[in-house]
DNA sequence: TGTACATCAGTGAACGCGCGTTCACTGATGTAC
DNA sequence: TGTACATCAGTGAACGCGCGTTCACTGATGTAC
């Protein structure tokens, strides 16, 4: 961003706020995880680097951000996916798609996704599968699990409707999951490679995972 | 290394060579390949910076020649674990088991893998499926593929025993390995989660993306 | 056997860079009287 | 309506750091005579 930016009136300090997630967001996506610096973020903003301080507490503040609003997105995307179909399978199929495509898109995106998951705190193995919405605290790893959760309910609802032959769809899930984000880690990773179509190759990956059949 | 090297005698220069090859690979185990510096490696060697400059071009020249390893040793693995086995299906699901095995090992590793690739020539793409061989430039990732052409012919293999139901052991092959290297990814970038036992995981996603039966 | 010398393995100091972060500041905007 | 002032949004210079890379060098090792 080369044209300098004029300044907020008073009382709209805020919106700078969203202006330097905007302009991280797209840092991240052109230069990867590696190239999100703050310094970075503020020439893409248009302001002076010190001033991210006034609104991020420091550079990991603003990549966290980052990651949640990607992740919020993604949510949203694939929840959407999923209730634009009655029948389980075409639901389930069309969450994974939107999951894939979505990730495919932004592969910067959900490769920091992971890659900060995993830096943080102890929520995913504290929670037991199926366990505890009482105490939930909703957090970013929260938030992703209730996404996992989502699957295994998707898959439950296949069986109930007799269309997957799973006999443990937390195991399964996880299956389906490996599945589709290995498929989306080998887009982004190996990007020349004569694969097959994205869709096609998401939809027998989810199919023979879930033991889907008829 | 704290302790300081004594050096090579004359002629033996080329053992630094391998040395610092094996503090890489040391480093980037323990710190990622973000943290794989010039310096750190020096560090880590017990000798000044500069002196890789003798026997690696740049960074980059030590980061490729990591990997290189890294994928050399990988192979050998799972070849291993392939020739271990007369029936087809035993043998796909040995080397599915020992590639993510090795992987999970050493996660830093498998993940530089998988960034380095991407960053470099044509080959890949330059190469039709299964084309080909004679023009074959050795390179790393020609390497790569052939890797992969053994596992399409795993599963060809397989169809041919009757105990897969694979129409197209390509994209079959190519369900397979997004499956066991979306597994090994989620493991490395999400440590904290209920997963079932990797081995019994591998082993589901394999038999299901292959359409392995009886 | 002794000595002068070439070679080789490796070093230490220095460079310029981009980074995260701090600090004291500036100048426009709104408010109290 | 005018003016003094507080507040707010944002800046510019500077810090110390680790980095990749360069350069001229050192000192032990082997070799020619």
């Amino acid at each position: 961003m080369s044209t300098p930016r004029q300044r907020n009136r008073r009382g709209q300090g805020a919106r700078l706020h969203d202006d330097i997630l905007a302009a991280a967001a797209r840092v991240l996506d052109r230069d990867g995880v590696e190239g999100l610096s703050l310094r970075a973020v503020a020439r893409e903003t248009g302001i002076a680097a010190p001033s991210i301080y006034a609104h991020f507490a420091d550079r990991d503040a603003v990549l966290t951000a980052v990651v949640e609003l990607y992740l919020a997105r993604l949510l949203v995307t694939v929840t959407a996916a999923r209730d634009a179909h009655d029948d389980p399978v075409d639901a389930l199929l069309a969450s994974a798609n939107a999951y894939a495509r979505f990730a495919a898109e932004e592969p910067a995106g959900y490769r920091a996704l992971f890659g900060r998951i995993d830096r943080t705190g102890p929520p995913f193995a504290a929670r037991a599968p199926f366990g505890d919405p009482g105490t939930d605290q909703r957090d970013r790893q929260a938030i992703g699990l209730d996404a996992f959760d989502h699957l295994v309910e998707g898959i439950t609802a296949c069986v109930a409707a007799g269309r997957s032959a799973s006999r443990d769809p937390f195991a399964d899930a996880v299956c389906v999951w490996a599945g589709v984000h290995g498929l989306v880690m080998l887009h982004a990773g190996l990007a020349d490679f004569p694969y097959p179509a994205l869709t096609e190759t998401v939809e027998a990956v989810v199919r023979r995972a879930a033991l889907i059949h008829d």
